[in-house]
DNA sequence: GTGGTCTAGACCACA
DNA sequence: GTGGTCTAGACCACC
């Protein structure tokens, strides 16, 4: 298990986590009392600063997605909403959705023409890395 | 013309200014040569500081997508790409449309359940609070 | 790395930074990755405030020579073009140049005189003040 | 006779004429006494505020350079230095040749290739509008 | 009237 | 530590 990190995106580091977290918990792909990567690993892979995956990782601890064992490391919380199954997974789509949805209509774009744009987005995130570029 | 401002959104103020110039720019509604408004008077309608907007609309030069006439005002550059017609308002709208993407293949949604998410998202974004109001 | 600011010059503080960041960059002594000086740093050196010299990275920015790197600071962009090299510096030079020229021709200056007092001025930029500190 | 007005230039409009004014006189251009267009016809001609003409007209006024004769018109000073002869032309241009020099020696750029660039600036200028483009 | 420039100071977000 | 954001207020330059 890994995180998908850019490090020049315009949302935060700490928040491209936690919203990772939260989305591989829903999904059911992190389930209840799955272990995460160490704060040095992470911070390691991505050569970011630990500081700010322990932020992360501790936000999470506060909103009750995950759970701090002693000595061990982080680990989904038993509790966690929707560990498991993929019961509300729908929730975390809407507003960037909303987003898209409200940027399309400021500029005036045909209805038709914004859905053909997401199939196509649709695929593309399907297949992220299939071109030979170097 | 005006803008629409949410001070209390996470965006900054002068942020949500710089992008609604964009948008009105690349769909047409501003047109090369138009005037925009002062920066005292979007100061006043909205109620924040004039170096607020002055700062949106120093970075909208710096971009090139309005110059200065001195003594009269800004207003949109001529050579603004696609000022008149619509043909790059579809970049615009894709960064955010792959960021939904990405997050739907995350969370395992079926694309078909992704599609029809968004298909009433623009239908909430074309009729946003179903006010009679024209 | 530093700037040089002159307070008392026409030009604003933020635009002689602005400038200089140009030159550095195109003609190759800040380098693509390069780190600037800080914000605080510079305002510290020059006895100026650090907004004047944040407006001038902002713009740096939104001209796309400099990247912000959270945390971190100003970093000079990868595809800053020319950077590294010394290809566009003479871009750079010519519109002083054509401005030279254009007022020697109004004034009905013999293009030989002008040229001699030229090479003098050039002479004048490499030794300004004479001063033997380095 | 008429000026040459850049309302997109860096330097003020009022600044434009008040230089070229001063160019013209000690070019020989304009002896003493000869008669200067009405800020009207300026104003009309290049589309700009007969403020500013007036504003540019005046501050010659208060340099000694021109006099304001009633019912007439704007004329060249009789006692203005340098008219009718070329004498202190290579005064005005040095200015612009130093700040040449200047950007030519900061961007690193060879003395002799500044100087070649700068013979061809000193041809385009003599031959301003000569290419077939629309 | 227009925008520009700078300051002083406060508070926030990020790593 | 880094930069960002906003405010209040003063003064300037230009048209």
């Amino acid at each position: 298990m890994h995180f998908n990190i850019l490090p020049t995106a315009t949302t935060p580091i700490y928040r491209q986590i936690v919203e990772q977290v939260h989305r591989l918990v829903a999904s059911g792909q992190l389930v209840a009392g799955a272990d995460l990567p160490s704060v040095r690993a992470v911070a390691l892979q991505h050569a970011i600063n630990p500081m700010t995956v322990s932020k992360a990782y501790s936000l999470l601890e506060a909103q009750g997605v995950l759970v701090r064992r002693r000595g061990v490391g982080m680990a989904v919380a038993a509790q966690s909403f929707g560990a498991g199954q993929g019961g509300d997974t729908m929730a975390l789509l809407k507003p960037s959705l909303a987003q898209a949805a409200h940027i399309a209509h400021q500029l005036g774009i045909d209805p038709q023409a914004a859905i053909a744009a997401f199939e196509l987005a649709l695929n593309d995130a399907a297949a992220p890395i299939a071109d030979g570029k170097s």
